[in-house]
DNA sequence: GTGGATGCAAAGAATTTGCAACCAA
DNA sequence: TTGGTTGCAAATTCTTTGCATCCAC
């Protein structure tokens, strides 16, 4: 199911395996610059949306912990707590249900979700970077206008043509 | 799939007066036209919706509908059958639940809610056309790269700056 | 008359809350 | 030590399903 796509990010985690660690330590930095402890579950957490490159919704995070058996309820308020800090990005609703993922100074990326795999796939590099234009634009007109703190959710949906 | 129905949307302009029935009519015409029926239930929700220019929840509907008695789980299936067929867009997301919106051959529109008030206010026509042609470029290269049937969901969220 | 649509009730999912025990700082 | 965190259970909220009745065609 997560037989990743080719974002040249992922191929970078999986060349430098200190990125990982680098991202971890950056993640733990900002918890801390916001007031919020490191635990055991909060690090487990932050491990698997590092070690998974697509966004994820709680009830996967949840997956990925079993191991660490870390509570669902868990999930759900770190997942809350770290996006109130922006450490995380809600990135996807689908169904009524809402992936996440990291959040760290990256530039934002957009997705297509196949309607019948659910399957997460990253549109490419430039078109992605015409959309954010434009994108950008539209949050500058916003913020002439008198808006705040504005952010943006884009979501793609379609049909795979890889139907595996 | 959206593209299509921005496209040819001649039908658009119409006298202010006539409108509302127009309107409705036009839904009307889309239920039968895909077999469904034309019920009392169903008209009370097509003319709030289009009463309300905004894009409305599942909740906010059955409200307007209280003089009806309309039962909230007709609102469920008539707005999920209207979705099918495509008499309606659904928008948005906030917080979880989502937002429908008529889907009768206007552009599609964006929309700024305010975190605090939650309120919607649309994004100007000019702005949006640009991020419309943006989103378009999109969609179109997900085709080329073998993609079917997509749309697209944009949501752009901040603080307004009336507070009312 | 017939099959789709509705209302009511009840099941099922998803998410939140309360609280005692725990542990990071 | 101490207040933020966690786990468990239970409460809430949101959405779907079953079924008898109803009504649009």
């Amino acid at each position: 199911m997560l037989a990743s796509i080719q974002t040249n990010d992922s191929v970078a985690n999986v060349k430098a395996g200190a990125k990982v660690t680098d991202t971890l330590e950056a993640a733990c930095a900002q918890l801390k610059a916001s007031g919020l402890r490191i635990t055991r579950p909060r690090l487990a957490i932050l491990e698997a949306l590092i070690a998974r490159s697509e966004p994820a919704s709680i009830e996967q995070i949840h997956e990925m912990l079993r191991s660490t058996k870390c509570d669902l309820v868990t999930v759900y308020r770190c997942m809350s707590a770290f996006e109130d800090i922006q450490l995380v990005r809600r990135a996807f609703f689908l169904n009524g249900t809402c992936l996440y993922a990291l959040n760290l100074g990256r530039p934002a990326r957009y997705h297509v979700v196949c309607k019948q795999t659910r399957r997460i796939e990253e549109i490419d590099p430039a078109t992605a970077a015409e959309l954010a234009r434009a994108l950008q634009q539209v949050e500058e007109r916003l913020r002439a206008q008198g808006y705040a703190d504005i952010s943006h959710m884009v979501e793609f949906v379609g049909t795979s043509p890889s139907k595996l």
